[in-house]
DNA sequence: GTAACATATAGACAAACTTAAATATGTTTA
DNA sequence: TAAACATATTTAAGTTTGTCTATATGTTAC
């Protein structure tokens, strides 16, 4: 998974109906009229919303019939959430600021 | 962690830039002139960045004279791994959604 | 095949975001 | 105290995003 796939799965879920949607789907897989109802917000509206988080890989989609079910996907959520327990995961190394800035970076660095 | 607080910080994820320097800030600390190096980008627009993330909790930061040294705060990002692990948790239920959506739920909505 | 249902798409617009340029703030050194 | 350094803030583009309205597509039932 690139840093750009990242990006766009965090930013899938930076919005406040989508991130309800992927709550709602937890352990279950919805048809979109029961989304619909449960957030009280036009068919259009949550329509766009799960084709964002379905580009993000977030969400997978199986038409029944007349009713198109959506649900997560497991291992993209996983995923995801290794990356950010790998932020969480390691000590803090503190080197001693001024030395490192003075000597070799700050001082002399081209600006823009 | 609120549904709002966990939007703002994938919000903030959600740019490769401040992307990158969360992976940057993996196990160290580091002063802004050093991230600034790191991306090639102006001060402002990573002071801008760095902002963003340390007002989704992503990052606290420590005056040390003239330098100020920003670190990742690993109970924040812990907190986000595990409800993306919630995501990807539990087993899909699946119900037959003809009857789930003409029995109560789609045929009879209030639309808007 | 036509009507009804479930869902998606297109276009328009306001709000939010990213970046750039200029300037301000706080700290250290001389 | 003045100059230099490190970083933050402000203002103003240009771009992206979320929502609305209207319409289109695909499926089933009659």
């Amino acid at each position: 998974m690139t840093a750009m796939q990242l990006c766009k799965l965090f930013k899938a879920l930076s919005d406040p109906t989508r991130f309800g949607i992927m709550q709602l789907l937890i352990g279950k897989e919805m048809c979109v009229c029961e989304i619909i109802e449960a957030f009280d917000k036009s068919q259009p509206v949550i329509s766009h919303h799960l084709k964002v988080l379905k580009s993000a890989d977030l969400l997978s989609e199986a038409r029944e019939g007349k009713w198109i079910m959506y649900s997560i996907r497991p291992q993209i959520a996983a995923e995801a959430a290794k990356v950010l327990q790998t932020f969480a995961g390691t000590a803090i190394v503190r080197v001693d600021p001024r030395k490192g800035c003075i000597e070799s970076r700050c001082s002399d660095a081209k600006r823009q």
